[in-house]
RNA sequence: GGAGGGAUGGCCGAGCGGUCUAAGGCGCACGCCUGGAGAGCGUGUUGGGGGCAACUCCUCGCGGGUUCGAAUCCCGCUCCCUCCGCCA
C-alpha cells in the first residue's frame, strides 16, 4: 500500500523503485486515477454542501411553521445528481485502492541493484566451516538412520512432508525451545502463541493477499493456514493507534508454517529443505519510522546470535532489488553453511517493511505531544527456521560413523544428551 | 447446530429523525497554580479527504434502502458476546 501524497511528489522515485525490481512504471497510471478522483470529489462536494444547506433550512423553516415546498423542489433536483456522484466516487476510490495495493514496497536506498539472487551482497561471513576428515553427508542420508522418514510422511501426506521420530523429534523441540528462551530472556521479545488459521484481512495486511494466494493453503471454512507467524504477529497491531511510549513492540512466536510451494516444482525435492509444513521461530518488531533502520540491524543480530550459540558457520547477505520481497524495503538473509551439500542456504530472512504493511492494516501510533497519528514501521525476521536449523546441526556436527555430536547450547534442552546415535551400528 | 443480545471517538459510555460541528467521564496535550510534583482550575483533543484560499465533504461495524434530512427507521452482510446442545 502506498502513500498517495508521497507518490504525487515522488512519482519518479516510485517508478525507479519498480524498475529496480524489474517492473514497468506505474506512477502515471495511478496518478491519473487519483486526478480523476480529486476532480470528481471537488465537484461532488459542491452539490453535497448545497444539499446539506437546503436540508438544514427546511428543518428550520418547518420548525418555525413556515412553508418549505419551494426548497423541497430545489433539493429534489440535486438529489439524484449527488447520489450518482457518490457512487462514481466510491468506484474510483476502490479502483485507486486496489491499484495502490498491487505494487511492492519502495526499496530502501542502500539496497543494491540486481535482477536476482546472484546480485545479492555478502555483508559478513561469520565462523569457519569445519574441515572434515571424511566426506560429509547430506542431512537426509544422515537422517535415514536417526529417525527421519520421508516415506512414512508420504504415506500420510504426500510429498514435501517429513516424520521425525525419537531423538530427532526431541531435537527439533529442543532447538525451538532454545531459540524462544534466547529471544525472550536475552533480547526482550514477548512470547506469543497465536492462531495458525487467519482470515483474508490478516493476509492482506502483511501483503500475501491478494497477489500470492497460490502460495497458501486455504480451508473449507475460508480460513488460511499461516505461511509464517509474521502474519498473526504483525496483525496484532492492525487497526490500532498505539502510544509512542509503547514502542518498540517485540514479539516472538514458534509456530508451524504452511506453504503450498506452488512455484517450486522440482526444486529441493530431496530432504527437508523445502516442506509444505515446517516449524519456525519468528521475530516481529513494531517501531517508529525513526527507529526502524536500527531495529532492523538489531533484529538481524538477534537472529545471528542463535547461529553463533549453535556454533554454525553462516554469512549475512543483503538482498538485491530483484530479490527483495513484495512487502519489504530491505532484507538481510542469514545463510547457514551446509557441508553435506557444500553450500550456504537461507535459514533466516530479516525484513524492514517500513510503513508498507502498516498502511495496509491501518497500524498507527500517536507521537508524544498529542500530535496526529502516524503509521508505524513493521519488521519481521526468522529467529530461526527450526527445520533448517536441525538440518544444519546434523550436517555440521556429523561424525564419520553417522552419529551427531550436539552443540553445547542444546544439551540442557536434551536432558543432558550430547549425541545422537544412528540405528544399526 | 438452536435461541437471544450487541457493534458510537485513543478508551469507557450517552444518544433512538434536524442545532450530533456526538453529552459525560477517563486518558492525552498546553496553560495557570507550585520550590518541585500531585491535587485543583482553565483550554484543547475522532479519524480520513478535497480546495491556492475562504471554506468544504466524508466518517457512529460494512453495504444498500426510506426521507428534503439518518448514529437514530427498514433490508442484507460481517464481526463480537451470552445461554443451550455437541466436542478437544
Amino acid at each position: 500500500m502506498h502513500d498517495l501524497r508521497w507518490l504525487r511528489e515522488n512519482a519518479a522515485a516510485f517508478d525507479r523503485s519498480l524498475a529496480r525490481r524489474g517492473l514497468p512504471p506505474a506512477a502515471a497510471t495511478i496518478l491519473a486515477v487519483d486526478e480523476e478522483r480529486r476532480a470528481l470529489e471537488t465537484r461532488l462536494q459542491e452539490g453535497q454542501a448545497e444539499r446539506n444547506r437546503l436540508s438544514r433550512e427546511i428543518g428550520e423553516r418547518k420548525r418555525a411553521g413556515g412553508d418549505a415546498r419551494e426548497l423541497l423542489d430545489r433539493v429534489a433536483a440535486l438529489k439524484d445528481e449527488v447520489k450518482a456522484g457518490e457512487e462514481r466516487l466510491r468506484e474510483l476510490q476502490a479502483r485507486l485502492e486496489s491499484l495502490l495495493a498491487s505494487y511492492p514496497a519502495v526499496l530502501a536506498e542502500d539496497v543494491p541493484d540486481g535482477p536476482d539472487e546472484r546480485a545479492n551482497r555478502v555483508v559478513r561471513v561469520v565462523g569457519t566451516p569445519r574441515r572434515f576428515a571424511f566426506a560429509p553427508k547430506p542431512h537426509d542420508e544422515l537422517g535415514a538412520r536417526l529417525g527421519m522418514s520421508f516415506e512414512k510422511a508420504a504415506k500420510l501426506s504426500g510429498a514435501r512432508f517429513v516424520v521425525l521420530t525419537g531423538g530427532l523429534a526431541r531435537l527439533e523441540r529442543a532447538i525451538a525451545a532454545f531459540m524462544l528462551d534466547l529471544q525472550t530472556r536475552e533480547h526482550g521479545y514477548t512470547e506469543v502463541a497465536p492462531p495458525y488459521l487467519v482470515r483474508d484481512e490478516a493476509l492482506f495486511g502483511t501483503g500475501q493477499l491478494p497477489k500470492f494466494a497460490q502460495d497458501l493453503f486455504r480451508t473449507d471454512s475460508g480460513h488460511w493456514l499461516i505461511p509464517t507467524a509474521e502474519v498473526p504477529l504483525t496483525n496484532l497491531v492492525a487497526g490500532e493507534i498505539l502510544a509512542e511510549s509503547q514502542l518498540p513492540l517485540r514479539f516472538v512466536a514458534c509456530t508451524p508454517c504452511f506453504r503450498s510451494e506452488a512455484g517450486a516444482a522440482g526444486k529441493d525435492t530431496r530432504g527437508m529443505i523445502r516442506q509444505h509444513q515446517f516449524t519456525k521461530v519468528e521475530l516481529v518488531s513494531v517501531t517508529t519510522p525513526e527507529q526502524s533502520a536500527a531495529e532492523h540491524e538489531r533484529m538481524t543480530r538477534c537472529a545471528e546470535e542463535v547461529l553463533k550459540r549453535l556454533e554454525l558457520p553462516y554469512r549475512v547477505v543483503l538482498l538485491c532489488s530483484g530479490d527483495t520481497g513484495f512487502a519489504s524495503t530491505k532484507t538481510y538473509d542469514l545463510e547457514v553453511w551446509l557441508p553435506g551439500q557444500g553450500v550456504y542456504r537461507e535459514i533466516s530472512s530479516c525484513s524492514n517493511c517500513g510503513d508498507f504493511q502498516a498502511r495496509r492494516m491501518q497500524a498507527r501510533f500517536r507521537p508524544e505531544g498529542g500530535k496526529p497519528p502516524r503509521f508505524v514501521h513493521t519488521l519481521n525476521g526468522s529467529g530461526l527456521a527450526v527445520g533448517r536449523t536441525l538440518i544444519a546441526v546434523l550436517e555440521n556436527f556429523q561424525e564419520e560413523d553417522g552419529s551427531i555430536r550436539l552443540p553445547g547450547a542444546l544439551v540442557p534442552y536434551m536432558d543432558g544428551i550430547d549425541r545422537l546415535e544412528p540405528e544399526g551400528r
